[in-house]
DNA sequence: CTACGATCTGGAGCGAGGTCTAGATCAAGT
DNA sequence: ACTTGATCTAGACCTCGCTCCAGATCGTAG
């Protein structure tokens, strides 16, 4: 194998790039912005080596920015995981803040796909009677 | 009444603004970046004077909107609409194609709510047990 | 007639969330 | 040693989608 008996324990930037679907820019920035747990560990060079817990904690992070929680909440919430037990109340309060609005989220998005589909289907139609029927409803 | 009997046939940017939920910044933006299907007609002194079917076309908008259509394709979408019969197949593509988007969308969404779901248990349980159990995760 | 609120235009500004550049350094293969 | 590619830092820059400002005008109520 090509890299170190250590890469299965630490790994570079560009590997956790590719795990988690962040630019490694991305990776710096967020860690710049205090949205990791705890300090990345560096080689002696200088060179991050990311944990697999600090791959986790990404990961989650990517789930929870992909169901929209602002970066502000989630530099809220790894505040709290970095402060240790004792404030799991606030983490549980953080989270179910913001479930209720990914329940929202789905809700709409619900509502969207059904007038979606039904102008598919009004366009469907028109199509299927031929393109110069001559009906002309601009809300159509 | 107030508003005058053309109100009922035409509503002014404020009462757009009042029924879709827009600003009126918003609504004169929208009308800049070639968002709306037809020029929005205009009193003598110049004020917008919008037609229920500008109305109804904004609020198309805003359910695309609201469901992550960008600008571009929605002003792709305006323009096939004011160009009028003959491309109902390039708008049928361009609506399944974000249906798509959507219904990705809310998979996304479910996955990130049943993470959620299971850390709020996670977190609901260390508060049963008392806070000061001594289990330390920090991807819990 | 006057006042006052709503609207007008063009253009600047803003917040979120990255994304990229420059120039230097590190590390691994040959 | 040399080359090549990944990483480093600080900071500038970008897109998206509004949002607001200044200064003028309209229009309706009193």
């Amino acid at each position: 194998m090509t890299t170190t008996e250590a890469a299965a324990q630490s790994l570079s930037i560009g590997e956790v790039a590719e795990r988690t679907g962040l630019s490694v820019h991305t990776l710096r920035f967020y860690e710049r912005e205090g949205l990791l747990v705890g300090p990345v560990r560096r080689t002696s060079g200088g060179r991050r080596r990311y944990t697999a817990a600090d791959v986790e904690w990404l990961l989650i992070c990517v789930k929870l920015r992909e169901s929209g929680m602002p970066l502000a909440d989630l530099k809220h919430f790894a505040a709290l995981v970095r402060g240790g037990p004792g404030n799991e109340a606030e983490r549980l309060r953080l989270l179910d803040a913001h479930r209720q609005r990914v329940d929202a989220q789905i809700q709409a998005l619900e509502e969207c796909r059904s007038l979606i589909t039904w102008k598919v289907g009004v366009y469907a139609e028109h199509l299927a009677r031929g393109e110069a029927d001559g009906l002309w409803d601009p809300t159509a």
